[in-house]
DNA sequence: ATGCCTAATGCAATTAGA
């Protein structure tokens, strides 16, 4: 089973890079994030055509989340983060897959630190923390999957004393993200590769790809069960090199078949 | 401190991204 997530940077507008990649790369699911369209604008039918199905939360102009599947139809699982009723941006869509439960999220980006947009992101990574402790309380394989916009240690970014008072990297949201593997999460990439420097996300700015000027942002949180069946995690980072690229590249982890 | 880039909105310039 191929579980991938790729944050597009607006579905429609990248349509042709999305499509190929999934040609290409032929996963069995996909997280997307930062779908940059309404419910309305989401690009379903020519998913359907490439044999995906989809779930979607959109939203206008930013955020917006999706879950793609080659297994049918999809059951839905939840939408949206519980603890904060005024929340209104598309960020969190569960489901369950092939035997497998996959939540799929688009951290907020919190900058610039400090203010009101961190304080925001904080509150949203313990809310998901809260739902994710309800989760390891299930017994099934779950997944957490997606951009969760924290470069947990050093080794995620090419320059770490850029980044100091960056919400990306601020300590509360790396305790955080600690947190959760306390809780018994396994960074899928870091499990296998505990030691590389590997990036999902170059910025626009300043031709960061081809200076290998990363961080990395997107991750697989992993409990018990599904850790055991973790065989690969890859980087398409050369999908970053395509025209009209989003900025982030998709990420995908292999994992064997349910004994 | 700002621009460098890119998208959406909407048709200029702003907001947001990370």
């Amino acid at each position: 089973m191929k579980i991938a997530t790729y944050n597009i940077n607006g579905i429609n507008g990248r349509l042709t890079n999305l499509l190929r990649w999934l040609e290409e790369a032929g996963p069995d699911v996909v997280c997307l994030q930062e779908l940059k369209c309404t419910d309305n604008q989401f690009p379903e039918k020519i998913l359907m055509d490439f044999g995906y199905h989809a779930i979607w939360q959109g939203q206008q102009s930013w955020n917006g989340v999706a879950i793609l599947s080659r297994y049918g139809e999809i059951q839905e699982t939840k939408r949206g983060l519980d603890g904060d009723p005024d929340d209104t941006h598309s960020r969190y869509i569960e489901a369950f897959i092939n035997g497998v439960v996959i939540g799929c999220l688009y951290l907020p980006n919190g900058n610039p630190y400090p203010g009101p947009k961190f304080d925001y992101k904080i509150k949203w990574l313990m809310r998901l923390i809260a739902h994710s402790q309800k989760l390891l309380t299930f017994g099934l394989p779950v997944a957490l999957i997606g951009d969760y916009n924290i470069m947990p240690t050093a080794l995620d970014t090419y320059k770490p004393e850029k980044y100091i008072n960056n919400a990306l990297f601020r300590p509360e949201a790396r305790q955080l993200w600690e947190e959760l593997l306390k809780d018994g999460w396994t960074d899928a990439i870091r499990q296998l590769y505990p030691d590389q420097r590997i990036y999902t996300f170059w910025d626009y700015l300043r031709e960061a790809y081809g200076r290998n000027a990363g961080l990395r942002l997107d991750h697989f949180l992993l409990n018990q069960p599904l850790h055991e069946r973790l065989v690969r995690a890859v980087v398409d980072a050369d999908v970053r090199g395509w025209p009209h690229s989003s900025d982030h590249a998709p990420v995908w982890i292999e994992l064997a078949e349910s004994r």
